[in-house]
RNA sequence: GCCCGGGUGGUGAAAUGGUAGACACGAGGGACUUAAAAUCCCUUAAGGGCAACCUUGUGUGGGUUCGAGUCCCACCCCGGGCACCA
């Protein structure tokens, strides 16, 4: 070998130390934390308060974990360690919403048995959970399709039926053809099924329902929650509370009487006709044998075809009939005229409304049909008045107008006359204070197969029942024919369907239907510190330390289904005196969404981007923090892997640093930026701003990595960046302490205690005062930061810029912000 | 239509009412190298100027203020949620 060529190889062997090989280092520390049990967390522990950190568990389908899940549990694993590093005893456990749609299409897309493809996708999304780092305490890991576990989901189920909340109904439900099973009103979006997209339909079948509603004001208190406003906002607008009266009326001729509810019940005596919904079933009843019977029946089946169709343009498609028949006089101005409206829903109040002229919708379909109206409700401007009464506009509530009717009301404003209008209907005994709810009952039953089955037998004597307790779990059993086919795929398993009454011991039959993935998800934070349980759902106990969960991170896309059917399933719990805890989640904090070319990632686009070939390329550490650097956790962003170079470099410049030789006194100048460093940092983490906690950071190191630091100073910065890059900085820190060989004895940088900043070397002796004339920047001096006001302003004058800019003006005014500017106003 | 977010360089983005563009990518130039990669140094909002500096500039138009990316009003665009709820 040539003598050149030799010393070559021998450089090149040094460079390859003097790198950061985090693919081995990564490993290594994985195997240790393992070993260690380090992430256990023992949740009896006196020390440190407790905190239960979670993220929203992933489902197994097949897709394995995408770049979103990293976007997500990659920040939230900062903060566990965080969270740790500051002295909290942190529970951060992980696990898998495996039961339900996603995984079981996957299957059937497959071809593999639901059981089988669950557990290898399981194990793969584990692997690469590993390879993530996080501080996961894999002793408490949770699996919702696995016997231990969906035990205790059927359990629940019993709890609600005990309490009269889970009940079965025939009832038109959301059919999607493409599943072949019904969908809860949230998974249906614009008429589509949020799973395969396929058009969703009505049916009627017999299903099971949770009443969630009869919870509908409890869920509506959100006091001590700490949750984006937006969130709670979305899950008010869904609940969907409205105060208002309930009138009673009845169909002249007909023994039907019902309550019709009205919101803004002050303008009561405009009303001149009443609409019923086309899907009403008595609208049926009453045009029996009715002259008009055909012609309104054909409409209200027109109506009810377009409701159903993708698209339904409310305005567009604005249409009704008169049915022939009338309300019987409510408000003593004569009988009103029922029709059947376009624009009535079935799913609210009593199908039946009552219209006047100031609704902007009741006014526009009574114009339309020429339908009399006669407003009560006027503008003080008399040329505006007039307008109204000759119905040149429709004059709506929101205008707060003038009443004229009732006489007791007369001259009143709208706005103002609500209580006493509301009152005075109960003293006439004509109509009810009433509060209505947009929010439907929880339909829980699934046609499908993989799931936790319906802990219920109906005996052929005793009827329908639910099975003991102690008989749980109702085992799902493997079956062939598990594919969807608008039956519950179970009913074909007489294995599984024939049983005995546990009443009488005769014959009975095993409900075929499984629950909602949803149900699966409701509790699960309540299972894990007490996943290893055998005899009970969970402990009551531990739940007094360990509930309800701190943080919890998450997807915004569940507001109105997971979050919602949690804090219900919590709080019937907690009403039944089971749990401590009120509500689920104390904190809710959703990560921002990536997405790819600005589309949403997914299977269908084929553009999901898998983090597994970045980790082996790059490491967790880099991967984390350049989603992490890529701009505010809860933001989100455009997939590029652009700029990972960035975060390669940064972290071989924190190895070279720290590293390298240490000095034997820092200077006064790093040991400042450092300080100031550790404050940047904690009050961003502490904000989840991890991106400028990343900028503090290579902002210090570009700052110190001519001169070096001292062993003191290399720790400090080694612990700042453990949240964001744990491997690396695990790797420091033995290196630090001279245990790097020891690896069992040493002592995790995680057990060490969040470095303190000095205030004092902080404050800063000099500033740069800022002169400013007419509030444009025209000078700045270095000065002493406590100078005093006159001579700043005595100071500024002599910079010779400024002095250009002062001659030959007048100083209007002088402006003085006590170690930070100067302005003066001239003319 | 209603309710939330958001609009800042070539790009991702920073900025308690007080120096707009921190940090990073990219680009241009240079050093090292036979060369390349890696690394290091310089420049980098636009326009003008040899320079000191100057002008313009945070979606648009107004306003408040000594001073506005930031506060107020109106509008435009993008993203998300809800949408016949009486």
């Amino acid at each position: 070998m040539p003598k050149n060529q030799a010393t070559k190889k021998l450089t090149l062997k040094n460079q390859v130390q003097d790198f950061y090989n985090s693919a081995k280092v990564e490993k290594k520390w994985q195997e240790i934390w393992e070993t260690k049990k380090l992430f256990h967390t023992d949740l009896k522990s006196k020390k440190g308060k407790p905190y239960y950190n979670l993220v929203m568990f992933p489902y197994p389908s097949g897709d394995k974990l995408h770049i979103g899940h990293w976007y997500n549990f990659g920040p939230a694993d900062s903060w566990g360690r965080f969270m740790r590093m500051k002295g909290y005893n942190v529970f951060e456990p992980i696990g898998f919403d495996a039961f339900g749609l996603p995984a079981e299409n996957y299957a059937i897309k497959t071809g593999i048995a639901p059981a089988t493809s669950t557990a290898k996708n399981v194990k793969t999304m584990i692997r690469q959970l590993k390879e993530l780092g996080a501080m996961y305490d894999w002793s408490h890991m949770v699996n919702t399709s696995e016997p231990d576990y969906y035990r205790w989901t059927q359990w629940l189920f019993l709890q609600m039926y005990k309490r009269g909340l889970a009940y079965k109904k025939k009832a038109p439900v959301n059919w999607c053809p493409g599943c072949k099973t019904v969908l809860a009103n949230e998974q249906v979006q614009d008429g589509i099924c949020d799973r395969c997209k396929s058009e969703v339909t009505k049916k009627k079948l017999a299903q099971w329902f949770w009443r969630i509603t009869d919870y509908a004001e409890k869920l509506l208190d959100y006091s001590g929650l700490d949750w984006p406003e937006k969130t709670i906002t979305m899950q008010k607008n869904w609940i969907g509370k409205s105060e208002g009266v309930n009138f009673r009326c009845k169909i002249k001729g007909f023994d039907y009487s019902f309550d019709v509810f009205d919101s803004v019940p002050q303008t009561f005596k405009a009303q001149t006709f009443s609409v019923i919904a086309a899907d009403h079933p008595l609208l049926s009843k009453i045009m029996k044998g009715h002259s008009l019977e055909k012609k309104v029946m054909a409409c209200a089946q027109r109506i009810n075809k377009k409701k159903m169709a993708k698209r339904f343009d409310a305005d567009e498609s604005m249409e009704g009939i008169f049915t022939g028949h009338y309300i019987e006089d409510p408000y003593g101005t004569g009988d009103l005229p029922l029709w059947v409206a376009s624009f009535a829903i079935m799913d609210y109040g009593c199908g039946i409304v009552n219209c006047s002229a100031h609704d902007e919708r009741d006014f526009a379909f009574a114009k339309k049909y020429a339908i009399p109206l006669r407003p009560v409700m006027f503008p003080e401007d008399p040329i505006e008045a007039k307008k109204v009464k000759n119905l040149e506009y429709c004059y709506h509530h929101a205008s707060d107008g003038i009443l004229t009717t009732p006489e007791e009301f007369k001259g009143r404003r709208w706005g103002e006359v609500r209580q006493d209008m509301i009152a005075y209907f109960k003293k006439k005994k004509m109509g009810q204070r009433t509060v209505n709810y947009r929010l439907r009952d929880w339909l829980i039953s699934r046609q499908r197969y993989w799931g936790a089955p319906i802990p219920i037998i109906n005996c052929e004597k005793c009827g329908e029942m639910p099975v003991p307790e102690k008989d749980l779990p109702v085992v799902l059993p493997r079956i062939k024919n598990y594919k969807p086919k608008g039956k519950a795929p179970l009913a074909t398993s007489t294995a599984f369907m024939n049983t005995r009454c546990p009443k009488c011991g005769g014959k009975a039959t095993r409900e075929p239907d499984t629950m909602d993935t949803f149900v699966c998800s409701s509790w699960y934070f309540l299972r894990y510190p007490s996943s290893t349980l055998k005899n009970k759902p969970f402990d009551p106990e531990i739940l007094k330390t360990w509930s309800p969960v701190d943080m919890y991170i998450g997807g915004p896309e569940h507001a109105c289904m997971h979050l919602l059917y949690a804090r219900f399933v919590n709080r019937m719990l907690f009403d039944a005196g089971l749990i401590p805890s009120k509500e689920p989640f104390k904190r809710l904090v959703h990560q921002g969404m990536i997405t790819k070319d600005g589309a949403k990632m997914s299977k269908s686009r084929g553009n999901v981007v898998s983090p597994d070939a970045f980790v082996q390329k790059y490491g967790s550490d880099v991967f984390r923090m350049y989603l992490m650097f890529m701009g505010p956790f809860t933001q989100g962003g455009d997939w590029n892997d652009k700029g990972i170079i960035g975060i390669v470099r940064f972290v071989q410049k924190i190895w070279k640093v720290l590293s390298g030789p240490s000095l034997a006194k820092i200077s006064p100048e790093s040991q400042r930026a450092t300080h100031r460093t550790i404050k940047k940092v904690t009050e961003n983490i502490e904000n989840l701003h991890f991106n400028t906690a990343l900028a503090a950071l290579m902002e210090l190191i570009n700052e110190v990595t001519k001169e070096g630091l001292d062993q003191k100073h290399k720790k400090i910065v080694t612990q700042l960046i453990a949240p964001m890059a744990p491997h690396l900085s695990e790797e420091l820190w033995a290196l630090l302490n001279d245990t790097l060989d020891i690896k069992r004895g040493s002592e995790s940088i995680f057990d060490q205690k969040w470095p303190k900043y000095d205030e004092k070397l902080i404050a800063e002796s000099t500033i740069n005062l800022v002169i400013q004339i007419n509030g444009k920047l025209r000078g700045m001096v270095e000065t002493t930061k406590l100078i005093s006001k006159d001579d700043a302003f005595a100071l500024a004058k002599m910079q010779p810029n400024v002095q250009r800019y002062l001659a030959d003006q007048k100083i209007v005014k002088e402006i003085f912000v006590p170690g930070k500017l100067v302005n003066f106003v001239v003319r």
